[in-house]
DNA sequence: AGCACA
């Protein structure tokens, strides 16, 4: 096993981070990155000068984490490849809907680096980054299957009314990062590839617009394209 | 490299 040495956790932990990518933004890209593979009750991250460059992803299900170690290992992200890896232990939100949180101790180190420094940390925010369910606010369960689809720069969109056009689609589509163009196949209406600068700006994109309905009747399935 | 959540 090249994968470490740490059991099997709900929640996963990266490194390798690009320390550049502010917080807020970095826990929606996170967020976004890695919602399809399960559902996320909290993502962690914290620019203390030792916990910079690096996060948490906390899934509902074991099964959601060993996937995201499995298939986002080394994945290019702001241009680093994550190393990801289970956490050492539960997290906080985990332990509390458990009921078995324990409150302070540990965090008697932290209080003494504080007054060290200056005030080295202050905002933490509301623990839920901003929406899993995203635009139209639909809460789309994206099936399970494309789990296993590896990331990639285009994306393959699916169920589209037939009468959509490309020029439909530039719009949807142009407004995140990246974007490079759409692909239509004439022989085959409904479906549609979008290709982006790279896996990450197709997967924000994928998450933003997951069951955009362009009518009431066609909610879009995207995933990422087969290679 | 570095495993936290107030």
């Amino acid at each position: 096993m090249l994968t470490a040495d740490v059991p099997p956790n709900q929640s996963i932990y990266i490194k390798n981070i690009n320390e550049k990518v502010n917080k807020e933004e970095l826990k929606r890209s996170l967020y976004c990155l890695f919602s399809h593979f399960g559902r996320i009750l909290d993502v962690v991250a914290l620019k203390t000068p030792k916990l910079r460059g690096q996060a948490w992803v906390v899934f509902t299900e074991v099964t959601a984490a060993s996937n995201a170690v499995r298939q986002m290992q080394n994945f290019p992200f702001y241009d680093k490849p994550m190393r990801i890896q289970y956490a050492k232990s539960k997290s906080d939100c985990v332990t509390k809907a458990e009921g078995t949180f324990v409150p302070k101790e540990k965090k008697i180190k932290q209080e003494e680096k504080v007054e060290m420094n200056q005030h080295a940390e202050e905002t933490q925010q509301p623990s839920m980054p901003t929406g899993p369910t995203a635009v139209n606010g639909t809460p789309v369960a994206v099936p399970s299957g494309q789990d296993t689809i590896p990331p990639n720069n285009i994306l393959f969109i699916q169920n589209l009314p037939i009468e959509t056009t490309g020029m439909m689609l530039q719009m949807l589509f142009e407004q995140y990062p990246g974007f490079k163009e759409i692909r239509t196949i004439e022989a085959k209406p409904g479906i549609a590839f979008v290709e982006f600068g790279d896996d990450v700006q197709s997967s924000m994109a994928m998450q933003a617009l997951q069951g955009f309905k362009i009518t009431p009747q066609n909610p879009m399935v995207i995933s990422f394209a087969k290679k």
